[in-house]
DNA sequence: GAGTGGTCTAGACCACGCG
DNA sequence: GCGTGGTCTAGACCACTCA
């Protein structure tokens, strides 16, 4: 019936008063109802872990059937921005839950569970302000000289030292972080990120190579000399593909293993 | 209306006239159908790379809306069975499509595109029968002393030898494979797996380490010894989680590295 | 123009969670 | 018992491909 964005007539005009695109980038529906959500939870419209509205509320919202609705919440549900629980509702998904929690640490105990291990400890070793480099610019999508805040920690398991983790996060997102909210935050990192900050990690990529630790590095991570560790360098993005976050971190593999699921 | 399975006799009652059971296991009629179009993919109904019947073929087949066979077909495309094209049919998916080679293989180069690279060239280094020790007899649900065949081969790009790989498969299912066939066959292994062997790859799991080379590894692949490497452990299945393949690779991460995407 | 997958609707009913 | 998401249907129309 209706329609909200360029091809259309009626319920919104097409305002295409531009060239001749050779492809009219016809765009279904429920994706731009999609676009419509994923703008308020971008927005802040609904907080993490709270419900959105019911489907049928949003199909009278935007004139639009519930199914409609309901293909657009499936996508959004499938990138893992929203999460859908029968006879409950459609909650905003949120690293702070039970299940899901380090949804991006792929890192498993050789033998056991990783519930087993528990959580994992942290030690902050460093929190400091910097100056983007180049490099470290063109990652985070800032200008070279730009605020930038580091972290160096490490992260124990059972009391074993097994992650070397450097972070660069952009200064202006994350003003007023300090070592002691790092420290002593119960629960994922990326957690503290989304009520302190308002920063949600949609997605990431990791680029994994294997090296061998330099001096410090090895101390740190109570390994000799010469052990070869996984490098594990990831950038996260919150919404829109913004780059947020770039980790780089060295994983013991003596007793743990990075695991991958391929389809 | 109609159902396939379990729960229903007709027009769809609960049918919990068994045992107490905790869970009636309720199972939706598109999951029944998904199962059925399954078991033709499974039985070779159809052959990789064949269009499957349209939706409403199917729908007519099992007397359910066409609605319910795509429900069924959209999960069985999200898990890369089958492979839609809007116009022109539902196809089973194959290893040997231009688009999606090396589906499995996460080692990309550091500079340039994959393309630029073109395809591996594959050294046999060797290719015996043997029986199956109790660890791979575990990996690949056989019995200790079952028939297996290893490979052990150097895969390099642009010249370079990038991988070395140890690869076991059940002597059951690839009788007669032979060193000139893995040598000279063009396109991806898994590929040819499917064409002479019925055998197709669907989902894989990877356990990935850092370690350092022996003597010979390091020759192999021409780096001095002492060079760190990826350690990738892949445990392929194929149908109904039935695991087909077990290799141990050793990637060199100089030039390439593991590119992984997190969600 | 015929056939295929893709979108959209409207309505009925089911399973689940909670009060 | 109500509200939520989940399933199923039937039918209309759209976009794409190919002959």
């Amino acid at each position: 019936m209706s329609s909200l964005l360029p091809p259309s007539t009626e319920g919104t005009p097409p305002a295409s008063g531009g060239a001749a695109t050779v492809t009219p980038a016809f765009s279904p529906l429920y994706q731009q109802i999609k676009g419509l959500i994923l703008h308020s939870l971008q927005h802040g419209e609904w907080k993490p872990g709270e419900a959105i509205p019911s489907e049928i509320e949003l199909a009278a919202r935007f004139r639009v059937s519930q199914g409609t609705v309901r293909k657009a919440i499936d996508e959004l549900a499938a990138e893992n921005l929203v999460t859908r629980r029968q006879g409950k509702g459609t909650f905003v998904a949120t690293h702070a839950e039970r299940q899901v929690q380090y949804r991006f640490l792929k890192l498993l105990p050789d033998a056991g569970d990783a519930s087993e291990e528990g959580p994992a400890q942290r030690t902050i070793l460093e929190c400091r302000r910097l100056r983007a480099s180049a490099d470290m610019a063109r990652s985070l999508a800032l200008r070279a000289g730009d605020s930038v805040i580091q972290i160096k920690r490490i992260l124990s398991f059972v009391g074993v030292p097994t992650i070397l983790e450097d972070i660069w996060l952009p200064g202006q997102a994350f003003k007023g972080l300090t070592a002691e909210q790092l420290a002593h935050y119960q629960g994922p990192t990326y957690a503290m990120f989304e009520l302190d900050f308002g920063v949600r990690m949609v997605r990431a990529e990791e680029k994994i190579r294997a090296v061998l630790p330099d001096e410090t590095q090895a101390q740190w991570l109570n390994v000799p000399a010469g052990t070869p560790l996984l490098s594990v360098e990831r950038l996260a993005y919150t919404y829109n593909d913004v780059p947020m976050e770039l980790r780089r971190g060295l994983y013991r593999t003596d007793t743990h293993h990075y695991h991958n699921k391929l389809n």
